[in-house]
DNA sequence: CTGTTATTTTGACACTGTCAAGATGCATTG
DNA sequence: CAATGCATCTTGACAGTGTCAAAATAACAG
């Protein structure tokens, strides 16, 4: 019961697993991904150096378990986004490229997580996680079909428009949490001139 | 003399620097960048654990010295392309955008090195990386101005376009590295496709 | 109460980067 | 030529790392 608060007091820890993410979390905010390792995270948590391994894999597992819930959290607010009467589809598509970025920026460790290859280049990304992300690219492409359909966006190849369009947001994303755009206002510059770019202005 | 080749037969070994670079560059292409270990290399070459660091700061000073190495050819290549006489400044273009990609896609653990935070991320790149880093971009802004005002890019701010364009090649080219496009003849369709975006048409 | 299972721990191993001190050879002076 | 200084390379050492094996502990099912 108190357990889950005090969790010091029993042998078994009550859940640990929980546990151990949330403070994975804290400790890459604070040190990075490369300066998280599994014994600060246990000893910070309070455990011995390996109890985690019996709630991940390894570390790798601990990891992917991080950026499903990133995962899971940027597609709610996506759907939500989407779904908000009070926008015009042309503010939706704005905010969409915007809140991308914008979300890359904010969460800089978890969104590296997310789409690094750490994760993806090895084949050993969970089920859950590969789940999460495709659902994630298919609404992302739905949402781009409906914005040519309605003439926002270039009537081309919806597939290849999308992922040269995700490129485009990744790359802006990747450039600044990597250190090269060092301004984040100039990076909601970039952002609109992104919107700009692959709006299709049908006044011409 | 001879040592250059030989190099294992004196005690001083004659160039290590270049000798490490190049083994380095082998070990990366085999392992990977995280699978490369500074012991692993001076054994491979011979050396002791500590020989590197009389020819390199650090382990990073190393990776700074490889990605310096590939913003260099990356630059002469792009410089050469552009003022190839036989071709037009569309398939300049093009090949502007193709061959980035290409580059990133055949030297990935160079161009992850170029452009990861590894490097840029700690204030402790190398004034060399910063100079010819800094150089590539702006050629390559240079070129956009000239693509502008030859009318084959929309005419909005350079800096801003450029920065746009740079982020979309440089996201396809991550996310093929890091194996969320895993197909290649995709990802030269998508580059393709990024053409056909970034292009104004002025026929309309 | 007993045995099974889930959880946690201690011990150990093979790695890693890098510092300090000493050994070696080269080159440039006196 | 000899000696001194310097760049280079080596050995030894230390604090970290991820992770496996085996033992200890708690919770639970019968």
């Amino acid at each position: 019961m108190t357990q889950h608060q005090t969790a010091r007091s029993t042998y078994h820890h009550g859940d640990l697993r929980s546990t151990l993410l949330i403070a994975a979390r804290a400790l890459i905010a604070e040190f990075g991904i490369e300066g998280l390792s599994l014994r600060k995270l246990a000893e910070r948590v309070g455990v011995s150096r390996t109890a985690p391994y019996h709630h991940f894999d390894d570390k790798h597992g601990l990891l992917c378990a991080i950026a499903t819930q990133g995962f899971r959290q940027r597609y709610d607010f996506m759907q939500t986004s989407y779904n908000d009467p009070q926008l015009t589809d042309q503010e939706k598509l704005q905010q969409f490229i915007c809140e991308y970025i914008r979300y890359a920026a904010q969460n800089p460790e978890v969104y590296d997580l997310m789409f690094g290859r750490c994760i993806w280049k090895q084949a050993k990304s969970t089920k859950d996680l590969q789940d999460i992300a495709y659902a994630t690219f298919q609404y992302q492409l739905k949402m781009i079909k409906q914005w040519q359909k309605l003439g926002l966006i270039k009537d081309a190849d919806s597939l290849r428009v999308s992922q040269v369009l995700w490129g485009a947001m990744h790359g802006i994303a990747k450039l600044y949490i990597d250190g090269i755009y060092t301004d984040v206002a100039r990076v909601e510059e970039i952002s609109m001139m992104a919107v700009n770019l692959f709006s299709s202005h049908l006044k011409c």
